[in-house]
DNA sequence: AACCGCGCCTGTTCGC
DNA sequence: TGCGAACAGGCGCGGT
């Protein structure tokens, strides 16, 4: 799952772990992830000092002084695992001079770590077509209202499609589309221009909650330092199927919050609060 | 063009 | 209790 603020809080700790600090040493054990992993990549990060990171949609950026940065993606089960033994399925091994220890951990294989020269980094086939920061200015009403227009797709698969808006997954449409009152089963071009303010809003709110609680915690997912996020306690909808919502008086007015499937994904909501 | 469904991958959970 | 089936889903791709 990693999501936009899952993204977001693992970045911030390997800034606060890896920034500043010279790479002594990497470790490649295995490079046939989704997007085989450049073998030259050891190569590359030994000897250099990691200037700083950035986030763009559910990627990160690592930036070294000479020139390469690193391009992350944790996929569905990746994480980063700080200064803690060698893990099962640890791909990367990355050693500072300073005895810190980061180790890149991704069972499904659905991550990717790729190079790309710092001042190409958007122009990278992954970054390249992909929509705003939905944290960003250019996030609102009025752009989801540009999107949708004449698009039938359900709305909450316009939510996931990371070329109208980037780092959104299938844990905060479900949740943003509860805040906002709108049925996941909505045709986007079917949604009032106030209506797409609203959700734009909640996608806003819910996705600044969510960073603040240190992301969300699935059963394979935990933040670098091994902590757990808490945002899952904070989830009205999601794994929630046939609990009542929150804004429903209970039976008979409302039999609780329904999962169905959309393009193949869970989607959960109240039937009776979206509309 | 837009949309949907599939395949990738493995650990965990579910149902018989 | 044990086993295989189903499930989890981000992403690109191919078919309609």
């Amino acid at each position: 799952m990693p999501e936009l603020p899952e993204v977001e809080t693992v970045m911030r700790g390997l800034d606060g772990h890896l920034t500043g600090r010279r790479i002594a040493r990497a470790i490649l054990r295995r490079a046939d992830i989704r997007w085989p992993i450049p073998l030259t990549l050891p190569r590359v990060l030994t000897g250099a000092t990691v200037l700083g990171f950035r986030r763009r949609g559910k990627f990160m950026l690592m930036r070294l002084d000479n020139g390469w940065s690193v391009l992350i993606h944790l996929g569905m089960s990746g994480r980063m695992l700080l200064d803690k033994p060698e893990a099962a399925h640890e791909h990367l091994t990355i050693e500072t001079e300073d005895g810190g220890r980061v180790g890149f951990v991704d069972p499904r294989r659905f991550g990717a770590l790729d190079l790309v020269r710092t001042v190409d980094e958007d122009n990278h086939k992954l970054l390249a077509g992909m929509g705003p920061e939905p944290l960003g200015n250019e996030f609102s009403g009025a752009y989801l209202a540009a999107v949708c227009k004449g698009r039938s797709a359900p709305i909450k698969a316009v939510l996931l499609d990371q070329r109208v808006v980037a780092g959104i997954g299938n844990i905060y449409a479900s949740e943003a589309l509860f805040r906002s009152g709108i049925s996941p089963t909505r045709a986007a071009g079917k949604i009032s221009l106030p209506r797409l303010e609203t959700l734009a809003a909640a996608v806003r709110a819910t996705l600044i909650e969510a960073i603040a609680a240190g992301g969300s915690s699935l059963r394979d997912y935990v933040q670098p330092s091994g902590e757990l996020g808490y945002f899952q306690h904070a989830w009205k909808v999601y794994g929630r199927t046939g609990e009542p919502c929150e804004r429903c008086p209970g039976p008979p007015e409302c039999n609780g919050i329904r999962q169905i499937t959309q393009s193949g994904r869970s989607t959960f909501y109240c039937p009776k609060t979206q509309r």
